[in-house]
DNA sequence: ATCGGCTCGCGCAA
DNA sequence: TGCGCGAAGCCGAT
């Protein structure tokens, strides 16, 4: 067996008959270094039997905007071509997983299923529906993490430390290469299936156009191997300073890739590891990307409320309760946030940074976030805001990483407590001084102002 | 410029 | 049961 069972969760369990194993592709877009992939090319070679690729496109997903939709279809397209190299055809299907998936497995005479994993709600409730609807088998393989999310740890963790012992118990099993996928053998009862119009796909979603995509990263697989190599050549060896200055290009700005699953986190992991650049940048990279990357599947996966206040530890909820009603010297709408018009310019800049770029500064994040906390009427308001924002202009909005980080902002999550103040309570606690202090703030404003 | 305290609870040692 | 220490900070004392 090639892939590690351990990855592997059983859906639905049937007995395994005959026919085409179909992978549904969700949250890693790319034929590269990808075990649910890998996986069912394992078996479907195992049965002699065709294998097929479909991905579920469901208009409003979240309230993705046409910027998240636009980066994701070119990074599909991109993945189908890769994919049919293979000899592995791939389909674009319409409509919530649970209606079209049970269809289109009867018309190509399908014999088992296989997916990837994604701890967000709706993703989950998608997977569940569909495993009622499915007569074969049903397996999850998680592609996204190094070390399997619901392998490592079966409960939420308190924080990083906690996740950080396991994680480095068990890398060394699972910080490995990758098998190679192979040109599917032609089976007797492969299938052709209709090429996807990509164009007419694009012209006819229905997404907000009011944020339109970014012209700065170009989605797909091979864009984003060629985006490691630059932030590995350029960036890497300044990583551990660079990373938390605002002001400076320190960040490997590989979020968005991972986000789609443009770029498998394992093979980045792989990269940097080998590579050798400042020891203490490659460690300071590593931490985030497995560490808290991993952490945040971990908080969504086993916290029902990942997105709302009643998802926080009970000392901040209690501490945030307390200061509930404490006045607020500044108190803005959504609309005052989104458009970026509070008095603290720095704030501006940051919402600036995110709405036309579709990625704000990791650092600033924190501040942002904080600060929304600071200046509305209460923290489930604080959250719902943060949250809407972030998911309406990121381009890796909507993950577990927006999540875990909005919920350490607002709500303490992975934190401590620190020295209780005005409406914080317990919450840290991050101002304009402190950033001031910190590096340049016009160097960071400047570039990132309403024009 | 640097340092300790802030404040809670996990996980490990004993 | 005790104890060390923790996702990115702030603030006041030295």
């Amino acid at each position: 067996m090639t892939v590690d069972s351990r990855r592997i969760f059983t859906l639905k369990q049937a007995d395994t008959e005959p026919g085409t194993v179909v992978y549904w592709m969700q949250r890693d877009q790319r034929a590269g270094d990808n075990w649910a992939l890998l996986y069912a090319q394992e078996r479907a070679i195992a049965l002699q039997q065709p294998l097929m690729v479909v991905f579920c496109l469901v208009p409003g997903y979240l309230g993705a905007t046409a910027r998240q939709y636009g980066f994701m279809l070119k990074g599909l397209a991109v993945a189908a071509r890769r994919l049919s190299r293979y000899n592995i055809p791939f389909t674009l299907l319409h409509g919530l997983p649970q209606d079209v998936i049970p269809r289109f497995l009867v018309e190509y005479g399908a014999g088992m299923l296989i997916t990837d994993f994604n701890p967000l709600h709706v993703p989950m409730n998608w997977q569940k529906r569909l495993a009622e609807r499915v007569e074969v088998p049903f397996y999850e393989v998680d592609a996204h993490n190094i070390i399997p999310s619901r392998f490592i740890s079966d409960k939420q963790e308190y924080a990083a430390f906690t996740l950080r012992k396991k994680v480095e118990r068990l890398l060394p099993e699972f910080l490995t290469e990758f098998p190679l996928l192979v040109k599917h053998p032609d089976f007797p009862d492969s299938a052709e299936v209709p090429a996807t119009d990509w164009a007419e796909v694009m012209k006819s979603l229905q997404a907000d156009r009011a944020v339109p995509e970014v012209d700065w990263l170009v989605a797909g697989e091979t864009a984003a191997v060629g985006s490691l190599s630059d932030f590995i050549g350029s960036r890497l060896d300044q990583y551990e300073t660079g990373r938390n200055f605002p002001d400076r290009k320190g960040q490997s700005d590989m979020s968005p890739y991972l986000h789609f699953g443009h770029l498998s986190p394992q093979r980045l992991a792989m990269e940097v590891r080998q590579n050798e650049a400042d020891p203490g940048s490659r460690k300071a990279f590593l931490e985030e990307l497995i560490v808290r990357r991993e952490l945040a599947d971990n908080f969504c996966l086993y916290n029902a409320s990942y997105d709302r206040f009643s998802g926080f530890h009970a000392w901040a909820q209690a501490s945030l309760n307390k200061h509930r009603d404490d006045p607020r010297e500044y108190c803005y709408s959504l609309d005052t946030l989104e458009e970026g018009r509070t008095h603290d310019p720095l704030w501006n800049a940051a919402q600036f940074e995110m709405v036309s770029k579709g990625k704000m500064h990791g650092f600033m994040r924190m501040y942002w976030a904080k600060k929304i906390l600071e200046w509305t009427a209460s923290p489930e308001e604080a959250m719902e805001a943060a949250i809407f924002l972030n998911d309406k202009y990121e381009l890796d909005g909507r993950d577990p990483n927006g999540y875990a980080g909005i919920a350490w902002s607002i709500g303490g999550v992975h934190d401590r407590p620190w020295g209780e103040r005005k409406i914080f309570g317990m919450i840290r606690y991050m101002n304009y001084q402190g950033c001031k202090r910190k590096f340049d703030i016009n160097a960071y404003i400047s570039p990132n102002r309403k024009s």
